[in-house]
RNA sequence: GGGUAGGUAGCGAAGUGGUUAAACGCAACAGACUGUAAAUCUGUCGACUCUGUCUUCGGAGGUUCGAAUCCUCCCCUACCCA
């Protein structure tokens, strides 16, 4: 195996990280295995409880990308093990636990996602299950001997919410530890994370110390930043950009990130090197909207197709600029034939309750056919020609009455 | 086991007997404006048979003309002592 020159590979795998741990041993692995023709072991842990990967995973799964890419070896973890036993930060703990299929299927999921970005030929894909799920309760006292509660202390949020007074489960600080043993057991060179891993990656390079393995570089990316600015990206934020949306949701939630955001974004997201990006980031302070459309084009275009990509260019424009109403707007049949507005809605989903619909109608953003609804009463008569039906700048509907044959 | 401090709307956080459906902030939604679903400004933000009615302040009872606010028991969380 040839792989590019040690100094090359250091700049490109040190592009846009926030920290290598270290990078001194990173050399001395790339060093090693230049000279010996073997690809070092990246290892991406990858969580199954929540398949939907959206922009804050990619930023991660693009450097996994030019691992493979410099000729080195992808391994996806599905921490399907983990996740059948619930949440380590705390958070969500109304979340279910997942049950050995479920984990599994969207340990799938997730790598069919993942593939979008990574080489899925060049991937190896491993479930923490397999060693994890045999261990005893033996095992697990003998690696929990290897850490002590100072040092789980000294993880941020295990700190925070220490002092803040909240409740920390035991089992919250086995996560750390049966993460680490994933690296013990695929003796990986390097472990990839985002800066809230860093604490989790370091336990993973301590315990293959202590279990006489070469411990791994942690390298940790920077989270991104969720579209409304502020927050990190997640889906229960409701800030993210997923794989999965639409090409039309894709390019107009690009385009509602604040401005600033735009050199980050385009850094991050999009493919490093390309022409196209440092376009983007020459014009910024120059004209932000034309940077800010090219990013949002170029983010639709990884994850689909140019053409797509334009396609949710014109179709934002008609909407947003021209403000006409979109093609493809989703039909309702309804087996009635008259129907109050408010229940409409209501039924439409375009609002949780009557008097969310009620409110919307107060204020004037309920049109019906073009025509704004001002009384609060009003009933619909529908027939088998579709109304269009507009609650809000961006809820179309458009509804008919059911077909009998 | 003992003690202390807490559990308020999606979240954070006021409120300790009566115009309190509950201040304020964030999020969300709408309107105006804009290159934009950005920013800014304004409004809304428990439910319903909506100028009124009903149900909320961890749970269940109780005191009172009247309780998120007082009492009793229970559940949950954190800290201290053992």
């Amino acid at each position: 195996m040839n792989f590019p020159p040690i100094k090359d590979q250091l700049d490109i795998i040190a592009s846009n990280v926030v920290e290598i741990i270290s990078v001194e041993e990173l050399e001395q692995k790339l060093r090693f295995s230049d000279k010996t023709g073997q690809p070092l072991r990246i290892k991406l842990g990858a969580d199954p409880s929540r398949p939907d990967l959206h922009l804050g995973h990619s930023v991660v799964l693009r450097k996994l990308r030019e691992f493979q890419d410099l000729g080195h070896q992808a391994i996806l973890i599905i921490g399907d093990f983990t996740a059948m036993i619930g949440d380590p930060s705390g958070k969500s703990k109304t979340r279910p636990q997942l049950s050995a299929e479920e984990a599994r299927e969207n340990g799938k999921s997730y790598f069919e996602q993942a593939s979008k970005i990574l080489d899925p030929e060049k991937t190896t894909i491993c479930y923490n299950s397999d060693w994890l799920g045999t261990m005893g309760f033996a095992d697990v006292v003998r690696l929990a001997s290897h850490y002590t509660v100072a040092r789980m202390l000294e993880r941020d949020d295990f700190e925070r919410r220490y002092r803040a007074q909240e409740s920390i489960s035991i089992h919250e600080f086995l996560y750390p530890l049966a993460q680490g043993m994933d690296s013990v057991h695929l003796k990986n060179d390097i472990e990839l994370g985002g800066t809230d891993q860093k604490f989790n990656l370091l336990v993973g390079r301590d315990l293959q110390r202590e279990y006489g393995i070469t411990p791994q570089v942690c390298i940790t990316m920077p989270l991104l930043v969720g579209t409304g600015g502020g927050e990190k990206m997640s889906k229960s934020l409701g800030n993210a950009i997923c794989f999965n949306d639409s090409p039309a949701d894709m390019y107009g939630k690009a385009l509602s990130i604040p401005d600033p955001l735009i050199e980050t974004y385009t850094k991050l997201l999009l493919p490093q090197g390309e022409a196209a990006v440092t376009n983007i980031l020459a014009q910024i302070t120059e004209n932000p909207r034309t940077a800010k459309r090219s990013l949002a084009r170029g983010i639709v275009a990884s994850y689909y197709s140019l053409e797509e990509a334009e396609g949710a260019e014109s179709h934002f424009d008609q909407l947003f600029i021209h403000k006409k109403a979109p093609d493809n707007i989703e039909l309702f049949e309804l087996d009635q034939q008259s129907i109050s507005v408010i229940d409409l809605l209501v039924t439409l989903g375009a609002a949780t309750s009557k008097s969310e619909a009620r409110r919307m109608i107060q204020q004037k953003s309920v049109l019906v056919d073009e025509r704004k609804i001002e009384d609060l009463t009003e009933n619909l008569e529908l027939g088998e020609v579709p109304k269009t039906i507009r609650a809000g700048k961006r809820k179309f509907f458009k509804v008919a009455i059911k077909k009998h044959f």
